[in-house]
DNA sequence: AACGTGACCAACCGCCTTAAG
DNA sequence: GCTTAAGGCGGTTGGTCACGT
């Protein structure tokens, strides 16, 4: 059974904020608990105004191109992430990017024929092994991708994917591979550029990390 | 002017993780 | 180590506005 939310308490209010409580807010930004400022929104209500609407350093307005391609190479990367692909794009919210891939990049991707979920055009993401190509597993793309975000368990948690792999597809082969994403949909500079810092990364520099070719 | 429709986005919901006691 | 409250995060909803009929 789920515990109660704070929010389900009585006193709490719902829907918009008036600007005599986001003043309150500002006021006690920053404080260990977001119950102290004494509002009748609930802690994770107050956090959300602050971080989506109140803080200083929000970028409001319309994404730059450069910021969009930067979205769709990161979700091609990271999946819904929406706060690690936030972290990447100074001054842009997790729920703005969310807003933003949903109602905007998600309609471009369709349009050009790119499944906006999977970066593809109807071909699966595969793993190749040695011998034979072997469809990889959302649970282990996951763990794939997790290095991307300076985990210091990359290496290990590749490891595991591969190794969960193996096990489903009833192989032993040694595993020698490396990660590939192509974004061919994407202006060539981009990608050239894009590529360059993936080749700074960690993941890139280990012998034994999977590919992951998308197709295009 | 009234109504319908679609787009946008702020806010909520529910699950999971973390940390305090 | 266990319990529980709070925070974090992704998915979803619903209010508002613009535009077309």
């Amino acid at each position: 059974m789920r515990k109660p939310c704070c929010c389900d308490k009585q006193g709490t209010n719902k829907g918009a904020w008036s600007r005599q409580e986001d003043k309150k807010l500002i006021v006690h930004a920053g404080q260990a608990c977001w119950r102290s400022a004494d509002l009748h929104h609930c802690g994770k209500s107050c956090r959300l105004r602050w971080i989506n609407y109140l803080k200083p350093d929000i970028k409001r307005g319309n994404f730059m191109p450069d910021e969009e391609d930067l979205i769709i190479k990161l979700h091609a990367l990271l999946g819904n992430r929406w706060s690690l692909i936030a972290g990447r794009l100074p001054g842009r919210t997790d729920n703005e990017v969310k807003n933003y891939w949903n109602t905007q990049i998600r309609k471009k991707l369709k349009k050009m024929g790119i499944d906006p979920d999977n970066h593809k055009m109807n071909q699966i993401p595969q793993l190749h092994f040695h011998n034979q190509p072997q469809q990889c597993t959302s649970a282990s793309m996951e763990k794939a991708f997790n290095p991307i975000n300076g985990d210091a368990d990359m290496v290990s948690d590749a490891g595991s994917c591969l190794e969960d792999d193996r096990m489903s597809a009833g192989s032993s082969h040694d595993l020698n591979l490396d990660l590939n994403v192509a974004f061919s949909f994407l202006s060539p500079t981009v990608v050239a550029g894009e590529q360059k810092k993936l080749e700074n990364t960690e993941i890139l520099e280990n012998d034994e990390i999977p590919t992951l070719v998308l197709f295009n």
